[in-house]
DNA sequence: ATAGATGCAAAGAGTTTGCATAGGT
DNA sequence: ACCTATGCAAACTCTTTGCATCTAT
């Protein structure tokens, strides 16, 4: 990540914007209204570099593809709408988790992930 | 799912005869040892038609593409070692997260991964 | 001028679907 | 005999890669 082009700006700021982590396709869709002609090969490779650099920090769902957002934010969960399919962040934390693990266990780190309905989604509903 | 076939009956006793969650491709490994011309297709066919069925329940890691297990199990959680990346089951439940979404949202289910050290990898350490 | 970065298209990997046929009822 | 379930292959989706071209330095 050498040179400082105008894909790589859009899509850094699209991410810094977002209020919530962003899926590849999402992140295309928002960089492009920088750079119309932006292909989707840029995006993914600039997001490989972007992770590498910690500028960026990819979100694993269970069962679902990585989501994209900035780096800075700290320990926090998420929450995905079983409607759109939206992932908001949670920054909440139910802490103290290890002493849920078996005796003997170490624990580092964790993930949670809430399922329900977005507010969006129930009021169109 | 109206007839009982020798396929079915090999995925089913598969992933009842495993003592981990088995990836599509590992069901297929283990049932064609009871059936050789089983193909793919029909795996992920009966996956969804067990699952829809309530037989068996999709195992969903953060970062990773879903596994099977038997459906009798009850709410659980899952631990990962970060040296032997084997998945240990964890019966205990943080509980009362609804309050943890944003306002106007609601929660229907969550998912719990933690990752750490197991007892194993900490005694031969 | 040089070589990293981009856009396009093709290639991979994993999953789903269309279709003719086998086989459970 | 009927019609679900299967096997194969093609289609689809998401992501990565090859290659010619563009462009930041």
């Amino acid at each position: 990540m050498e040179r400082s082009t105008r894909q790589r700006s859009a899509i850094r700021s699209a991410i810094e914007r977002a209020q919530r982590p962003l899926s590849p396709l999402e992140v295309l869709a928002a960089a492009q209204a920088e750079v119309p002609a932006l292909g989707l090969a840029t995006v993914y490779r600039n997001l490989k570099l972007l992770v590498d650099a910690q500028e960026v920090a990819p979100v694993t769902l269970p069962g679902d593809s990585p989501r994209y957002e900035a780096a800075h934010l700290k320990h926090h969960h998420h929450f995905q709408c079983t409607a759109c399919e939206r992932v908001y962040d949670v920054h909440q934390c139910p802490g103290n988790l290890a002493r849920m693990a078996p005796p003997g266990f170490t624990v580092e780190r964790h993930e949670l992930t809430l399922y329900g309905r977005c507010a969006t989604c129930l009021e169109t509903a």
